[in-house]
DNA sequence: ATGAAAGCGCTAACAC
DNA sequence: GTGTTAGCGCTTTCAT
């Protein structure tokens, strides 16, 4: 900028006026600068403006695993809704490694970021002794353990029951449920609705709940493998994802079996590929742009307003009803 | 800092040594403030660590669109590789936008990030006139329009021959190719191998490349759609990358052809959902994270350590031969 | 072994 | 309308 000021004859502090468009500068005085800036490609170094604004206009994203399907839609809805803000959107993954996420944390702390959207279900322990920090948290489809901290989600109790309502109408009753992390609130409601439904419908005696780590299709392959190894045959699997299911589905297949014929298949989240398996599979269509959207609106509003917010945004979902469930009996 | 620095009874400059490790500091004197600083879990600002120091330590990637398969594991690569050298891997999505990627491109001019690693084929136009730039700009999986940036790559034309051939061993004659992009180097490969590999085996009568924008699955679905729409139905479906194939594949299916007996399909990139499929899709493996990784080697090479590096490095693939190609004839 | 002070690039309050 | 200056939080000479 000090070389911007000289060729332009005018002090820097005019220089810096005039690229934050003040009306405190000549019309004129202004072109001739911004037409220096052009030509030399000069570009403000924001490491500076941030050091001295005592904020970054940025966020910091937290993900477990890049590689998951699930996240790249909300994080489009996230980048969506701040972009037009002038708020810049950094994404980072935890790869499920304690270590990494209170790295990522620091990054808030370090002035890097001024706040932390998360969709871990996780809240970094970095940062847990920080001052106000709820104010500069958001979580995304999976709430977090800490009172205070706004999420956006769907209701997926509700939405487990409505998979299992339509199983149960299309005739099947061996009904088995591969489910993540029970330590996550998102996948103990949809377990705890199977377990419900199946309890409510005196089937209690089939229920068959299958925990995995990572609700990926490698854990569905996995878990669909020792489910037949039981020989005991269920007639619909009920997946915690769409993941899960598509593994699930490969292993089906594989110890050749048809699919529906031989077992249903129903899935979450409503991937972009479920419907493109075959069969295209059934699934619940989960608003993954829609809360990344509502989760940075939140942010936003708490961040840079200082507003206040709901602690929870609740969103709509809907059942697709694809090819990969028989009607039977 | 100063905090520290007056709660411990030292000045600031005495507590920056401390937590660089300094040996100008007695070990009593460091105990004593690292005690400090893990109590009121204080960590060192980052943005002025930058400002002052001339480098953020940070590089950005600039991928085209993080719904794209392809993507997370070179991320991942990269991250794996510069994390442990303390080097940020900051992640940025084009959307396809030029706009967006001169956006992305300031974040290099305005001291954001030390350099740059891009996915998309472009280079920003934004740092084209600065000064040096070649040796801040490494390019991964696709080239870029540019002499003297480096690139990690496999021989895509080599491979495509390999598919080709293949697929002729099988007893394939009408093979339709689904492209991505010509404007793309890589794209450009793997269909002049096709057109030469036709050609060379007196089937250009035959030949029909079929060029898509995106090379996911809608354009997967339309392409193929398209092709069946001529009436003259190819026996195999050589698809420049797994999404199109995916789509393709769905879009048969929705034809009532069967895969492989009626058509043939074969893919390329080895997305971890290819062996999922139903029929699971041969396809060409791509070493994704490799290509990650020494794209990260090359960066780091020349930006951190001033270095020399080749202009350009070619990984090995293979062919990953499943149960979407029949023999016939 | 520790302290004092300069300076990284920028913005905004304060002069004029 | 433009210039002068302090200061954001840090590291690193230079002194002692």
């Amino acid at each position: 900028m000090a070389d911007i000021a000289r060729l332009a004859g005018v002090d820097i502090s005019t220089v810096s006026r005039a690229l934050a468009r003040s009306p405190r500068v000549t019309e004129e005085t202004r072109a001739r600068i911004e037409e220096i800036v052009r030509e030399t490609g000069y570009v403000v170094n924001k490491t500076a403006v941030t050091l001295r604004d005592g904020r970054a206009n940025q966020v910091l994203v937290i993900n477990p695993d890049i590689s998951a399907s699930f996240y790249p839609e909300v994080v489009k809805g996230i980048v969506e809704a701040l972009a037009k803000r002038g708020i810049n959107v950094l994404l980072g993954a935890t790869m499920r490694k304690a270590k990494r996420e209170a790295e990522l944390g620091k990054q808030l702390l370090s002035g890097v970021v001024d706040g932390i959207i998360t969709i871990t279900g996780n809240i970094p322990e970095t940062i847990l002794n920080t001052p106000d920090f709820e104010r500069k948290v958001v979580a995304i489809a999976r709430p977090v353990p800490h009172e205070g901290i706004p999420w956006v989600t769907i209701d997926n109790y509700r939405a487990a029951t409505e998979v299992m309502e339509h199983l149960y109408a299309m005739g099947h009753r061996r009904i088995v449920h591969i489910a993540g992390q029970s330590r996550s609130e998102t996948f103990r409601e949809r377990s705890a609705a199977y377990v419900d439904f199946m309890r409510d419908k005196g089937l209690s005696e089939l229920a068959d709940v299958r925990e995995t780590e990572y609700f990926d299709a490698d854990a569905g392959i996995e878990t669909m493998k020792s489910i037949l190894d039981t020989g005991k045959r269920p007639t619909a699997v009920f997946c915690a994802s769409d993941d899960l299911a598509i593994g699930a589905m490969a292993a089906a297949r594989q110890a050749q079996l048809s699919i529906p014929g031989d077992v249903s298949f129903f899935g979450f989240d409503d991937l972009k590929v479920a419907g493109l398996m075959y069969p295209p599979l059934s699934t619940v269509s989960v608003p993954r742009f829609e809360m990344g959207r509502r989760g940075a609106d939140l942010i936003f509003s708490r961040i840079y307003k200082g507003g206040a917010t709901p602690l929870k945004v609740v969103l709509d979902h809907h059942l697709v009803l694809r090819e990969s469930v028989s009607r039977i009996g």
